[in-house]
RNA sequence: GGCAGGUUGCCCGAGCGGCCAAUGGGAACGGACUGUAAAUCCGUCGGCUUAUGCCUACGCAGGUUCGAAUCCUGCACCUGCCA
């Protein structure tokens, strides 16, 4: 495996790089040889979102510029919880940690490989946790932590109004404990994660420094906001899953699809391969004429495909061509609506015991959560079926508007649909 | 352990015996405008067989009252001050 040398350059350029330890001896680094490094998932829900992501895509660069990567699934992390500002984390239990270390684990695997001079390696910190005596954890880990400078960490700070658990406050032990583990078994010297992560990731930095007195590295990357600055990754289902069995890879599409003018650029660059010349040229293009949104286009084709694959990103561009398209449903042939139908969510009723009001079928596909919420839709006029306005709350689809045969197409608002079949 | 303050709808936050399903802001949802963008404006925003109706809800459990989110008692949790 080749180094490529402008690695440190393209992340950069990319901004995944928003807090950095010492940029100059981790170029050196860099260039001379394949340096180990290290990024770390705590399993704290069945699947990894948007913000995982970035880090999974990260470590396929580095990868790819010929350095060797360690994934870590947190199964001893996750079952303590990382503190956040909102407050204590609900403890899950052990069955659960464990059933998500091997969900996780699962949706890392495809981004890296694991053949090859730098094949990558999974770990799993609950490994050498787990064996370790309470003695040995405050002797050799403990005693390396001034409580003052743990005191002194934002995120500790904001908690210790609102309450902290001994619990969550040793989180950041473990973490740093697993750096300093990989670096002895293996040689790593960087790790890196989320911004939010920086606190983490320096004290595993200072705790080698003071046990072995070596000096490893550490990146953070940036933590993705909305132009108006809110945290970004939200849809209806709520985060941005990868599981496809969470969030539909249309809903995927979709959700990139609507990506703002403004984040375009950026997003280009943390989330796609795309080459640096490809990128600027389509950000110009983009900046002229922004109602071709061709960036969206390319962002949403782009990362489908690589966290669901080709085939999938197909299909929902294919969905979302037919639905969006602006033409007639009715001139749709039956497979192709059916299939995209299918991406959006369905639902079958039963012809003969009559097909249900609007109102209820808002309801069963799940456009709507309750009869008065669907009511109050019909009555906003957000309601509509094969895209033709409905505005009587008491309104029943008939024969007559079945499409390809068997379809009612349901839509509220702009831009959630599902279909009805009647069988 | 003592004293004081707090716990309200997705979030923040008013309300302090009836006019409270509960002011206001944010989020969310729908509409207009657009490009499945942003901004802006308008509307909606507990549930139900849409009803001058019923149910659920203001930390939990009781109580006072014709009537409580509002008063009383106990409990839990949080914050601060004192030990």
């Amino acid at each position: 495996m080749t180094i490529d040398p402008s690695l440190l350059d393209d992340l950069e350029w990319r901004g995944l790089i928003a807090h950095s330890t010492d940029l100059d001896a981790l170029r050196e680094a860099f260039s001379s040889g394949s340096v180990r490094f290290y990024v770390g998932f705590d399993p704290t829900a069945p699947s990894l979102h948007m913000g995982h992501l970035v880090q999974i895509l990260t470590a396929k660069r580095l990868q790819a510029a010929g350095h060797t990567p360690f994934a870590l699934v947190g199964g001893a992390t996750g079952m303590i919880g990382d503190p956040k500002e909102a407050g204590e984390r609900v403890m899950n239990t052990v069955e659960t940690v464990q059933e998500w270390v091997g969900r996780v684990r699962g949706q890392i695997e495809p981004f890296l490989s694991f053949e090859g001079d730098n094949a990558a390696t999974m770990v799993n910190n609950l490994d050498w946790t787990a064996p370790m005596s309470t003695i040995d954890f405050l002797r050799d880990i403990g005693k390396h932590f001034p409580v003052n400078r743990m005191l002194a960490r934002d995120v500790v700070r904001t908690r210790l109004e609102s309450g902290i658990s001994y619990t969550e406050f040793s989180y950041v032990l473990l973490q740093s404990m697993d750096y300093l583990n990989l670096h002895r078994d293996h040689g790593v010297t960087l790790q890196f994660g989320g911004s939010d992560q920086w606190g983490n990731l320096t004290a595993g930095v200072e705790l080698i420094r003071r046990t072995d007195g070596h000096k490893v590295h550490a990146i953070a990357t940036p933590l993705m906001t909305k132009a108006d600055g809110t945290k970004y990754g939200k849809t209806d289902g709520g985060a941005l899953w990868l599981d496809p069995s969470m969030l539909s890879p249309y809903a995927f599409h979709q959700f990139w699809l609507n990506a703002e003018d403004e984040k375009i650029g950026e997003l280009l660059r943390v989330f796609t391969f795309l080459a640096r010349e490809d990128i600027e040229s389509l950000e110009a293009r983009h900046a002229e004429k922004p109602f071709l949104r061709e960036g969206q286009k390319t962002l949403a084709d782009e990362v489908t495909t690589l966290v669901h694959g080709s085939v999938e990103m197909e299909q929902a561009k294919a969905a979302a061509a037919a639905l969006f398209g602006g033409g007639e449903l009715a001139g749709l042939s039956p497979a192709t609506l059916s299939a995209a139908l299918q991406e959006t969510g369905t639902v079958q009723v039963d012809r003969t015991s009559g097909i249900p009001r609007v109102v209820d079928l808002l309801v069963e596909t799940g456009l709507a959560k309750s009869k008065g919420e669907a009511r109050r839709t019909v009555t906003e006029g957000g309601a509509y079926l094969n895209n033709v306005r409905v505005d009587d709350p008491d309104a029943v689809p008939t024969e007559a508007d079945l499409v390809a045969g068997s379809w009612l197409v349901l839509r509220r608002g702009k831009k959630k649909f599902a279909g009805v079949e009647v069988v």
